[in-house]
DNA sequence: CCAGGGTGTCAGCATCTTCTGACAGGGGGG
DNA sequence: CCCCCCTGTCAGAAGATGCTGACACCCTGG
């Protein structure tokens, strides 16, 4: 149930949401436990709309998740917990992911 | 077999250079053998300084090696292919990698 | 001489991402 | 009342990136 082959679009939103310190550190950070927006701001020591935006950037690239619970007393807390993703790159594994790259559905000429 | 862990900023450096559908596409092709700039350029539909600089990317990621092979006759031809690379990208690996992320060589300092 | 194939580099533009400050709200307690 | 905690969204500056056409050069063959 792990290690299903990623389509090429997938693939790139992976990368693409890891290539960057920022978003890096902020999967280090939840790896070591959930937290939420504003208190990994504090820690993280960057402004909360950044850190929202970045966590939404890695939400969408499904390797982290954010559950917006409210509490009893009517306030909210959003949690954001990492993924146990586990992806392997060879050379290998991005040539069987590049034909599936873009719509997929017809066209290959598309330029 | 070299499962040498990465520091966090060759990490990223090969993540960056691998988050871009162009340059995945140039690692597939490679995969398949090795090929000259002009040559990729033609099957790859794209222009030469621009595939030059997607080459250079992935080279300074160490993903690929170039060679300029200068012919008996004269002419030079220069050789890409794809380097055997094997990383696994799971988030113990990225907290792995994290401490050993630099600011950028010297001086600059976090904010 | 001229056409053709190759490498390497440049200035400049179009575009995307990143980042900031300020705003909208919800709710709890001195 | 005011002050504190939290979420969510925005416009727009600032900066990095992708991309293009044109240029430099070398060598071979008609």
């Amino acid at each position: 149930m792990d290690a299903a082959p990623p389509t090429g679009t997938q693939l790139l939103a992976v990368l693409a949401a890891l290539a960057s310190p920022h978003r890096l550190r902020i999967v280090a950070a939840l790896a070591e436990g959930r937290s939420y927006v504003s208190e990994l701001a504090r820690r993280l020591q960057m402004n909360r709309p950044l850190l929202y935006m970045h966590l939404q950037r890695l939400e969408a690239a499904g390797l982290v998740v954010g559950t917006l619970e409210t509490a009893p007393d009517g306030s909210s807390v959003k949690w954001f917990e990492v993924v146990p993703f586990a992806l392997s790159l060879t050379p290998a594994t991005v040539a069987a992911a590049v034909p599936t790259l873009e719509a997929g559905g017809s066209g290959k000429d598309e330029k």
